[in-house]
RNA sequence: GGAGAGGUGGCUGAGCGGCUGAAAGCGGUGGGUUGCUAACCCAUUGAGGGGGUUUUGCCCCCUCCCCGGGUUCGAAUCCCGGCCUCUCCGCCA
């Protein structure tokens, strides 16, 4: 969620970044909503102000044992105007608050213009993809004739899209994260965190996941827990609501957790296999920055993330996500396929 | 799940209807004293928001003692609900 602060100093350009794509982010609903917020604000103080003073009065006069009645029954009527006021004050935070949580972030300069993934811009690519004299076998089979891969136990256990890794499927599975977070606390400098796998609603909205994905995540009932679906989210919300001195910055973070997606929707589309699935392992790297150093901790923490594939010798591609591609709460992002 | 204790400024901790934005100590900052260090002495030191201004300095106001309600002219203080922490008991694939 953007700062309101932030929308009334560059609404323009925060206007720009909502344009069309998002029907609730009306900005300058937002900002005719702020300007009445602060106008019964300063009106509402004025009466408490003038509270303040006559129970002042009053407590004096009680004190010296003189009769305050008669300004007692003056003030009668100001717990019920105040109340009044605070509920006029709730209306409009509940409508600015909407409009907020509907304003997607503001892309970066850099960002490029499009409107879907056809519009992302390849950076660089490292390696060469392997050749092959016959067409390969995909990996779901592959997996099922080493009897590595489980996809029919997975199902009876939980459901599609939960994969059952067994014998060396299941060691590679743990090497892999294994190996990624030494090489990202040994060799980069992040430090390892193990948070919770299942996270409040806080914090589900924290990182802005909340209201609007709220379909595609598994919700623990009763508890109003949600079980997460990126290391992101707890791990991000270390430091909610916390004020970092710029001396403990930078920050850097690696998690692993299991993630789990209800991707609701999503049949029919890449959903053989393990490509796309509701239970899945990954290694996260979350960074606390300075705002003037954020655009280079980027660039080298998506060279961290390369590095991983580089010592596996797995060819890949870099693109910039275009301005309709990024997510909502991106300023900027990168994909490495 | 049951019983008890508790949540106050950066930290420890007092206050338990008006004199409290909050004692005291620690820490921080500035200064003093002292061969050095330590110690000591003095001063100063919370945050957020709104308004004003002769606009970088200053003035005024409001809010904040876990969160949300309530009682009251007035709540850190009393009442209700929630969250969290600690101790004991129970349960535990």
């Amino acid at each position: 969620m953007l700062d309101l602060n932030y929308i009334r100093k560059h609404s323009e350009e925060v206007k720009k970044a909502a344009g069309g794509k998002h029907d609730h982010a009306d900005v300058d609903r937002l900002l005719e909503l702020d300007r009445d917020y602060r106008g019964v604000t300063f009106e509402s103080e004025q009466l408490r102000k003038k509270q303040n003073e006559v129970s002042k009065e009053i407590g004096r006069l009680k004190k010296e044992g003189k009769d305050a009645s008669t300004l007692m029954a003056g003030m009668k009527d100001v717990p019920g105007r105040m109340k009044e006021y605070a509920e006029k004050l709730r209306e409009l935070e509940e409508e600015m608050g909407e409009i907020l949580m509907a304003i997607p972030n503001v892309p970066a300069e850099d960002v490029p213009p499009g409107e879907d993934e056809t519009a992302n811009e390849e950076v660089r690519s490292w390696g060469e993809m392997r050749k092959f004299d016959d067409t390969p076998r995909p990996h779901w089979e592959l997996g099922k004739a080493l009897d590595i891969l489980d996809f029919e136990r997975g199902s009876k256990i939980s459901g599609a899209g939960f994969p059952l890794f067994k014998g060396l499927g299941a060691r590679l599975e743990r090497a892999l994260f294994n190996f990624m977070l030494d090489l990202h606390t040994g060799k980069h400098g992040y430090r390892e965190v193990f948070p919770p796998f299942l996270v409040n609603r806080a914090s589900m909205t924290g990182t802005g996941q909340l209201p609007k994905l709220e379909d595609d995540m598994y919700r623990i009932t009763g508890n109003d827990l949600f079980l997460i679906p990126t290391a992101e989210v707890p791990v991000t919300n270390m430091h909610r609501d916390e004020i970092l001195s710029c001396k403990e910055l930078p920050i850097y973070y690696a998690a692993y957790t299991a993630c789990f997606r209800r991707e609701a929707g999503a049949a029919g589309k890449d959903t053989r296999g393990i490509i796309r699935v509701h239970q899945f392992d990954k290694v996260e790297m979350v960074k606390f920055v300075r705002p003037e150093s954020s655009g280079d901790e980027l660039e080298s923490l998506l060279e961290n993330a390369e590095r991983v594939l580089q010592l596996l010798k797995l060819p890949y591609r870099v693109s910039k996500l275009c301005v309709g591609d990024l997510s909502f709460a991106a300023h900027k992002c990168y994909d490495i396929e």
